[in-house]
DNA sequence: TCGCAATCATTCGAATTCTGAACGATGCGG
DNA sequence: CCGCATCGTTCAGAATTCGAATGATTGCGA
């Protein structure tokens, strides 16, 4: 018989680690006036990943409709603008300000903060493993792998 | 300057990843005809950690109000048995039933499964390494670490 | 022993988050 | 020019979760 324990499951593990980190990422967050979402479109902004709503819609694995709300969200703190595609009009564009810049930096710092704080203790040379495991495993489900 | 990117953060990364993967799991929970946190009373149960519905509560960081419906439908599949603590009569103590333990069983069966998914590929010293560091992280954030 | 505050489970209304079905505007092939 | 697909938007509602109110029970202090 195997006895696995399902907390040991990586599905399980990931499942509820990831929960209580993003609690705690939006609680960080909460400062700026942001959500996690809002802040995973503005790196994909800056990544150039996709410009488009409806690209990002897809890159985020979410509704076009939620991509209105978060936008409209970014637009209203001024970091970022909409444009319209001036070969194709029915597409918004959206292009990261300045502010937006800043605001993603700031959150970025956010998140290298509890990153520090996730692997006290931790030796570095695990921590590199750990990060470059989770590329490879995010890479292969469709996620940014760096 | 500073140039981390976000994505590559593990705040960020778990928690994507892990919707990604809760996602995949409560898939494969639906022939069940559950849902991931029903399977993590369950582990609690039969792991014994807590009894009481109060106490699963705070173990799953979760309202008691949540785990009444829970433990409603585990009582309704037959995988969970409801018995007043004789000692103390307003206590509501959860037995898993042998068919709990079955059901726990299959869906430990399907993480292990998605598990293999995750980690096709991967060296099996990297996926031990990793296991190994989540279960620090998450025993450090008041989760069960092993 | 009586009464009162605390504890536990439960119910229920509400907040949050997100999706999917419309709809209007725009682009494109014939 | 017309039908049809595409994109953004709106909006109603599904899904999940919490918090406050309630009732039953307990334990404690006077």
């Amino acid at each position: 018989m195997n006895d696995v324990k399902l907390t040991s499951t990586l599905a399980f593990r990931l499942g509820t680690l990831g929960a209580v980190v993003t609690e705690r990422f939006s609680a960080r967050l909460a400062a700026h006036g942001l959500k996690p979402k809002h802040v995973g479109l503005l790196a994909i902004l800056e990544a150039g990943t996709a410009t488009s709503q409806l690209d990002i819609a897809k890159l985020m694995n979410v509704a076009p409709s939620l991509v209105v709300s978060l936008a409209d969200r970014l637009e209203e703190l001024g970091a970022v603008r909409r444009e319209r595609d001036p070969f194709d009009r029915r597409r918004q564009t959206l292009a990261l300000t300045a502010e937006g810049r800043e605001l993603l930096a700031a959150c970025t710092g956010a998140a290298a903060e509890l990153d520090a704080e996730l692997t006290d203790g931790l030796r570095l040379e695990e921590v590199k493993a750990l990060r470059s495991v989770l590329g490879t495993i995010a890479g292969r489900s469709g996620l940014p792998a760096d």
